[in-house]
DNA sequence: TGGCAGTACTTGTATTTACAAGTTGATTTG
DNA sequence: CAAATCAACTTGTAAATACAAGTACTGCCA
């Protein structure tokens, strides 16, 4: 059995003190897909029929269906006419997200993220593979490299660019082991909401086979990420390397 | 004005029996969906606006907000509470869907999509990457190659295996230049809700390098897929071979 | 006991109505 | 002239209602 390691999945959740001013819908959804992730269902299980929702929240069926509607398109349940609300296993994801091993029992303890330089404020590269707005080029960016490291071995090493704009205190903060994703949602309330991504497989470079300590010449996948937010207009991108000799990237979609 | 939805809709290979009795809901998806991707909205265009849809179709809003829920959900629109509805340049993609050049001026009429092999009803590979199910392994499938050629030189070669399980004529079907996708959809109106993707690079083999015209050894693209459908327990699968020298995959999500 | 019809569920579709909230541009006011 | 206000849009939220269609179980009847 492969064991799942999920890299950049990061659930778009609000702080709490924020959930009282969601519209009703919302907070039915933010209920449901907490009990789901948190696996109060078993897989395959029924969720409460739409009337009982009703009954239970105190929201009519619209309401409820909104609701549902949503965590069915984010992949969390199937509904199927006459029978019900199925909780699925695995939700859809958000691009590609996660690393397996071709060879079994890789576990999530074996996973480490370490960070190879800290967070500087920089200017952004000449030849940078997306356009920029005028704003995020006057600002700059905060750069950030990072590795993965499972089984010891090196498998992933990522750049990622953080326009600078209002992002106090960024260059200070820790990424040993943490989530980007989870330190811009805690501690300035960006959220993922979804992005863009070009991939391409290329030979191994001196300096990225130092890196993923492989080969020269091995190939290596190579993603271009940009990534958006609910704070609009503001996005940050990823360049990652990838050796995946001994394991491949998966995602659902 | 409605004469005019319905031919619209003819024009559209669904079967003509199907479509007239699709929900309204999703009558209308279908045509802005077509009218968005055959590209007769400029990029960041405002659609028209949920009351003029409804008056327009003669429906109401509920019924308007629900087809144009489905388009931002599959991000070919997005809304803006107060302005409208936004036509993206990019819908958000089915996975990695899409080539793009490194270098610029590559217009879709560049592309070029070639049969090599005839759909063919084979049994299913010894080492298939995905489990199968026991109606999917008895059935057998229907294996097709196809390459796809991009300013006369290849770039990608794609191999699919499609459950040979109620899909009638199927092998007698020409993909010359034709979406898979759009092929199962049209004639089964089998739609694809989601899938799974591996993805690593590989050297190119003595048979890759053949197919995509690169040298042995060569930095290569592989995406294992299995693709979801709307009917149920209903999957295809596709093996790719991708060459990234001059060209990247792209997709959002 | 087996098959079949009925019934009591489930979700799907669609309408109508009402008000809230964000955006935009014209108008009024200082 | 510039800033504030207002009006006329837009989408967002929410309710009540009705019927259609699919599923699963019960219980009757042969």
């Amino acid at each position: 059995m492969l064991l799942c390691v999920y890299l950049l999945l990061n659930e778009c959740k609000l702080a709490e003190s924020d959930i009282s001013k969601l519209p009703q819908h919302r907070k039915l959804y933010e209920l449901l897909r907490k009990h789901i992730v948190e696996g109060n269902y078993p897989e395959g299980s029924m969720l409460s029929s739409e009337n009982e929702l009703c009954s239970i929240h105190q929201v009519t069926r619209p309401t409820v269906r909104q609701a549902l509607s949503r965590l069915e398109a984010e992949g969390y349940i199937v509904k199927r006419q006459g029978k019900g609300s199925i909780v699925r296993s695995l939700p859809k994801g958000i691009g590609i997200l996660s690393i397996q091993g071709t060879t079994s029992g890789v576990g999530k303890h074996n996973l480490e993220t370490r960070q190879i330089s800290k967070p500087e404020a920089v200017r952004w590269p000449e030849d940078f593979p997306f356009e920029l707005s005028e704003i995020e080029k006057e600002s700059g960016c905060v750069m950030l490299e990072r590795s993965r490291i499972l089984d010891g071995s090196p498998v992933l090493y990522e750049i990622s660019f953080i326009p600078n704009i209002n992002i106090p205190r960024f260059t200070q903060k820790s990424f040993e082991n943490k989530s980007l994703f989870d330190v811009m949602r805690t501690n300035y309330g960006i959220e993922v909401t979804g992005g863009q991504q070009k991939i391409m497989a290329i030979s191994a470079t001196e300096s990225t086979s130092q890196y993923l300590q492989c080969p020269i010449g091995a190939p290596i996948l190579k993603l271009l990420r940009k990534i958006d937010t609910n704070r609009h207009g503001y996005s940050f991108y990823s360049t990652i390397y990838c050796n995946t000799s001994d394991f491949y990237l998966e995602g659902s979609f």
